[in-house]
Parts: structure tokens; C-alpha cells; sequence
DNA sequence: TCAAAGCATGTAATTAATTACATGTTCGTT
DNA sequence: AACGAACATGTAATTAATTACATGCTTTGA
């Protein structure tokens, strides 16, 4: 049974948790989050601002997040949203859940891949070199923001859950890159 | 500009595109693709037959895939799509396009991995033993299909790019539990 | 001082995807 | 002969996600 005129959000439905996540960290703005999810979190998980802001308004709707209004400079107002002790608590709750589930990895290439019948089909080799170029930069830039994020132990430790996915996204990588090189006719 | 009355199918809508291709090894049917998606494909898309028979009539509307009715036993209706010419070289196109986009991965017990602060959580562990076990028998699972589906170099050359993409979920979850063993505590 | 990039927040429209609803057939086993 | 699992096809309702529309302020550098 569902009570009429107030939606509720999905348990599955994963953007929520991330934002209380991300503002458990320390409170932010829309924008700010926005922000997030193209840097620390965007190798796992995408969110325009167009999804992030109905989001903010639903969550602080249900008591589970806060804002306080700021001005900047002359007269740019800002929302800096907190989380509430309810908030926290289900953050709490979610990441103390079991995650059994396999997500498919939805790579498109791989995709393409796949419908290619033999070894010898000449558009193989372009497509892997594509692809080896792709994930190598990437490979770089997430080594470049490790080396600038994480530059003592005492930057892990503060963050050790960022440092974790960070090492697992260039550990990915890295095989990545060396799956396809293989693969890669010299 | 956008006809009235005739909805398009977006070019980004890949769902479109596995359809093509799954048809294009061998005319079959709805069904059959659905369980295609929760096999040979699964690792990298799913779709749900409620989202494939739609598609199928749009594909079909589009001139890119004709059907054939048939019957088996005394009267269960099937229809079995093949590619039209036009389908064909919609699927061709698709797969000669670059592919330069990282999809992020969506994998949820990363997510939350992320939101703990500290080295010494007492969730780290318990969560790392769970994903443990689970990438684990992934793995297990999908090097049993690799004995099983490609037991020659026979199979290999027929189907190529099977070969190749079960190839690469193997080295992905093998890679995968090395990386969370090297976090387990023994 | 002016222009561009970036900061900041929102809504509307559309499309993709999931979950639920709905129905009927065939095959294999007990 | 009866039952359950698997085959087979669809629609409806809901939710998630993307893309487009819309507006205004601040900072930086030429």
C-alpha cells in the first residue's frame, strides 16, 4: 500500500545514498555535488545537476537532510545542505546492507566486440587501438589525481575509503589496458 | 525537427543496436533474446523481455527486422525476427563508429566502500569477505562456460568475439578478487 | 572594462529501464 | 493424469536518467 499524493523513493534506488554519502563528508552545495560526480566518484557513478537538485529537494522533503542559505560576494545565494541524525542513520543502514548484486559493466565496445565473428576481421586491430589509447589516458589521469590526492599516509588514512576505490579504478585500468594490448598486433 | 506522430529511437539507445546483433548471428526470437541477456551478454547489458518486445515492434516499424510466424506444437505463436538489409547495415555502422566513452561501473559495494573514513572500520572486513565469495563463484561460473561453450580452437574461430568478450569478464573478476584479497586480512 | 569561464539553481520534456500485471502453451517428470 | 518448470508474448505503471530549456551572479584574465 502506498500513501496517495507523497512519493516516496525507491530502496533500489542508489543517487540518494550517494548524496547523503557525500554530504556525511562535510556539507556542500548542489553544485558542489554536481562537482563530485564528475571528479572523486565519476568513475562509478554519473548524476547531472538536473537530477541532483529534485533529489536535495525530496531528501530534505523527507527530513533526512538540511540546508542553510549563504550568500556570496553581493547577492549569490547558495544552499549548503546538511545531513540530519535521520539521514545519517539511513546512510548507516545502506552501507551495513549486503550488495550481492553483479552490475553489468555496459562497456560498448565490448559490446561491439562481441558481435564480431572472426579473428581476422579487419575492423578488430582499429577498434582495439581506439580503445587501448582510451583506457591508457585514463589509466594516467587516475594516476595523476592518486599521486596529487593521496601524496602521504596521512592523506590515506583520512580518506581510506577514496584511496581504496581509487587504487581498485587503477588497478581496472591497468588490466584494461593490458587485456587489450594482448590482443594488439605489434 | 521531429515528425509528429512517429517516435525515433535515440542513436545513444543501445539496446537497439545487441538486438540487431544477437538477430544477425541467427534469426530468433523474443524470448531467445531475453535469455541472451541473462547469459552470454549478461556480464555486459541486460534488458527485460518487457523492454525487448517494444523494441522488437520499433525495429520492426523502422524496416530493420521483419518476423515469420511460426507454431510449435499445436498452437504456440512464435515469431521469429531476422534482419532486414537496412538492419544489417544499421548494425555495421554501429560497430565501425568509435567507441570513446567510459561508462562508469556502478558497482554498488565500491559506492560504499567510499563513504567509510578509516583503515580500522569494523564494516571493512565482513564487506570484503561478502564481495569475496561473490566475485569469486562469478568467476568460477564464467570459466565453466569457457570450457564448456569454446572447447576448441573450433569454437574460437566461430565465434570470435564471444571468445574474445567471455575472455575478458574472466581476466576482469579474476583481477578483481586478487585486488580484494590483497585487502583481506588473513 | 569587457568578455569568457565558471559558479549557482532550478524546471520541462523526453527517453530508458524496472517492476508489476496479465495470459496462455508445452514439455518433462512423477 | 496431474503438476511444475520453462516457453512464449504482451501491456501498464512507475521510476531513473538524460537532454534541453532557462536564468542570473562572480571571478579571472586579456
Amino acid at each position: 500500500m502506498k500513501s496517495r499524493g507523497m512519493p516516496t523513493i525507491g530502496q533500489r534506488n542508489r543517487l540518494q545514498y550517494i548524496i547523503l554519502g557525500l554530504l556525511n563528508q562535510h556539507p556542500q552545495t548542489g553544485y558542489d555535488l554536481a562537482k563530485a560526480f564528475e571528479n572523486e566518484i565519476g568513475e562509478f557513478w554519473q548524476a547531472q545537476h538536473s537530477q541532483i537538485y529534485p533529489m536535495l529537494k525530496r531528501l530534505e522533503a523527507a527530513g533526512e537532510i538540511s540546508h542553510e542559505d549563504t550568500v556570496t560576494g553581493e547577492k549569490l545565494a547558495k544552499k549548503k545542505y546538511t545531513l540530519t541524525s535521520a539521514g545519517r542513520e539511513k546512510l548507516v543502514t545502506w552501507v551495513s546492507q549486503p550488495s550481492p548484486e553483479l552490475t553489468p559493466s555496459k562497456d560498448e565496445f565490448i559490446l561491439k566486440l562481441y558481435f564480431i565473428k572472426t579473428a581476422n576481421d579487419p575492423r578488430i586491430q582499429p577498434m582495439l587501438r581506439e580503445q587501448y589509447q582510451l583506457h591508457q589516458s585514463q589509466l594516467h589521469h587516475l594516476q595523476q589525481r592518486q599521486e596529487t590526492v593521496f601524496p602521504n599516509q596521512k592523506a590515506i588514512d583520512q580518506a581510506y575509503g577514496h584511496y581504496l576505490i581509487l587504487d581498485h579504478a587503477i588497478e581496472r585500468e591497468s588490466h584494461y589496458v593490458e587485456w587489450l594490448a594482448q590482443y594488439l598486433e605489434k
